[in-house]
DNA sequence: CTGTTAGCGCTTTCAA
DNA sequence: TTGAAAGCGCTAACAG
């Protein structure tokens, strides 16, 4: 069993070299404040180093700690010989600590399992080391691409992460707030498309960094992320005029949302800049789900000089919208061509591909946590937060065409 | 400002009625040690009460907290002119606190906007109210339908949820299952069909309840759900013999998981039981997901003899399934009947809807959730775990149909 | 460079 | 019934 040890110690040490930072046991070329195998509080990001070469049964072979709860630092300390300062300086990487001293923490470290107490050190350091994701409805494919994107680089950076999906149910909102607060989150991600705002008051009394997508005015430690719709929206119609549509219906998601206004804006503009008439009775107010999208198809099927292509507001949208000429006997894009917005990852393995407008999830992520760890880091409060773009762009696929001779093709419902 | 202050309080006293408990401030007909405007750490579970009547500004206003950090109970207690004590009490819904103080308390805590720190509850009460949910691929619409259920009840209880996707990386697992320990998770539900069990050692070790989907003997503290593939798939494959199909193939998932096996087991033997031959060849290993699907797909047509009907090991696959028969010019179902497994919510907006085998998300979670809290909650460890079982069963859409007569329809690749 | 010590915010004895 | 005080596990001065 002692021949393990120095086994792990290399392991830990070799963690510590990846990092390209300096520890007490090993100094490396450069001076890195932060380092330590385990996140670190006060400086910056991390990449914790995973350790654990006793298993589960050698630990308790070892008997002393038997079963009593976690380890506490002091057994550390205890079976190592340092005090519980040294302990915790070897775990944070103050680099202060003596080789040999480190390696006898280390090695006491792996011995017994040891894991510290995030509580404590959150409740000592007033970090918590937590964010908060919340988004609208994990369900709802378009969501669980920025968890993950969330997720993946949080973890990179040794931070946890509380995601909640709120609907849109306002009491569910105050709730999760609350959860926050009292879990002392240092930043919310809000991933909603216009929330209410007034529900974060709470989080924004208490000063926490706030990141939205698509909200207007910047207030301090509140970041947002502007979303350039035009830009995508703008080729979409350009795509569909080239095939020569002119008669081009909008589908928007619900117009009490900041963002499906802008969405619909674009639209209108895109539209209007090269000369094509917006038809107000093509305007046509969904919900960002399927069942949207299908009622939203049967209506522009009701209209006396149908659409000849269609845009909507988001992919779920199209979806519904597939499904829906597939009830009626319609054929995409030979009847009806369809471009959606979003591009989730569904959206290349519909029938046919769907041609849409990608907005990144990926890169949402990843900008939404980048404010929030800017805030959390900058000394003095930005004065009017910080303002990220992310672009939007078509994607090329089967689901449009070029605009059929017969425009009076039938409504035959597909027979059961 | 002061006129508030009974408002504020018949709220949460109304509050707290609802959930039938009783309070010091209001005595409630049954008595139910249980009480509390927060979550209650010690007792049964809890439904918070989400008060804050005093807005942000209004706060700041009073002068006395002036942004120095969030609020402890000390400010609280000063305000309430009480011992931090009585507050601790007063939040925790111990019955010995007079009413009058009780009601000073909850004032308090609504004019200064005060959220306890649950670091600081878990540290001293070693209950830190958090779950942790482990799940493959929450970009795998299976996935959050189990997130989504399992938030909503732990809220209820007032747990807090730590959501990781890890993959099928065992570093990431790895990494997780250290993450969860460090935060001193209650328990563990992890949703994987059949991550290496070995990865979760730190956590067996360190008794924390655990709750899998299949896997097989149950340990102290480790429950199990097992799915009961049988029921849902026999009437899979009796729907299709029904139909009068006997060349029946299986797309499995991959075979290194447990539940993958169980599932084409539960085939093999529907199959036999009703006398159907099993063609080796029409085992089909795929991989769970669309590309797999499709991949299938194209082996089986490649086959000689051809199946008349497919069966998928989850939705996904037969997504894949349905995309690859549109590639190739084939319609569903009438050149194949197809069946998938799961029941995700997007199955019901295919092209055709998709027939499929329902395995609740929403009680999988459920059960996951209970199966948790029944093992904390318990005092001395189950012998060996609790085992739960869910069923399975058949949904009956659009994607299947009589077999056709003529088998040796063409591949006819469909052109571009 | 290391150890001692004073808390972080809260719950929970133990007295009063 | 209430308050004082002792920690929970950890970090960060402050001495040595």
């Amino acid at each position: 069993m002692a021949g393990d040890a120095p086994d792990a110690i290399e392991r830990i040490r070799q963690a510590l070299l990846r990092r390209g930072s300096a520890s007490a046991a090993n100094p490396a070329p450069m001076i890195d404040k932060s380092a330590g195998g385990f996140h670190n509080l006060n400086h910056g990001s991390e990449v914790k180093v995973s350790s654990g070469k006793a298993s589960a049964t050698e630990r308790q072979e070892q008997g002393r700690f038997s079963g009593e709860g976690p380890l506490s630092i002091h057994e550390v300390a205890q079976r190592a010989k340092v005090s519980i300062a040294t302990v915790s300086r070897t775990i944070n990487g103050v680099p202060t600590v003596t080789p040999e001293l480190s390696r006898r923490v280390w090695k006491a470290i792996e011995e017994v399992g040891y894991y510290p107490n995030t509580h404590a050190r959150s409740l000592v350091s007033g970090r918590s080391r937590i964010f908060g994701l919340i988004v609208s409805e994990i369900t709802n494919p378009f969501f669980p691409e920025i968890v993950q994107g969330f997720e993946d680089v949080a973890v990179h950076h040794s931070y946890e992460i509380l995601t909640t999906s709120v609907g849109h149910d306002p009491r569910r909102l105050a709730l999760a707030v609350r959860r926050m607060i009292e879990r002392r989150v240092e930043g919310v991600a809000i991933v909603t498309f216009g929330l209410e705002e007034a529900l974060f008051d709470e989080l924004k009394s208490r000063k926490i960094p706030l990141v939205f997508i698509d909200v207007g005015p910047a207030l301090p430690r509140i970041s947002n992320i502007k979303i350039d719709y035009l830009y995508g929206i703008r080729q979409a119609v350009q795509h569909l005029a080239a095939l020569r549509h002119t008669r081009i219906a909008f589908i928007s998601g619900p117009l009490s949302l900041k963002s499906a206004v802008a969405r619909q804006r674009a639209f209108v503009d895109s539209m209007e800049e090269i000369g094509l008439p917006v038809n107000p009775k093509y305007l046509i107010e969904g919900n960002h789900t399927m069942e949207g999208g299908m009622a939203a198809l049967r209506k522009i099927l009701d209209l006396r000089n149908r659409p000849t292509a269609v845009l909507c507001s988001n992919d779920m949208t199209a979806f519904g919208v597939m499904r829906q000429s597939y009830e009626e006997g319609m054929q995409i894009p030979r009847d009806l061509s369809l471009i959606g917005f979003d591009d989730i990852r569904l959206a290349q393995f519909m029938i046919p591909p769907l041609t849409t407008v990608k907005m990144s999830q990926t890169e949402i992520a990843q900008l939404a946590f980048d404010a929030l760890l800017a805030e959390v880091q900058r000394e003095a409060p930005s004065p009017s937060g910080t303002e990220y773009t992310l672009r939007t762009s078509l994607v090329l696929r089967d689901s449009t065409a070029l605009v059929a001779n017969s425009s009076t093709r039938g409504r035959t419902k597909r027979p059961k």
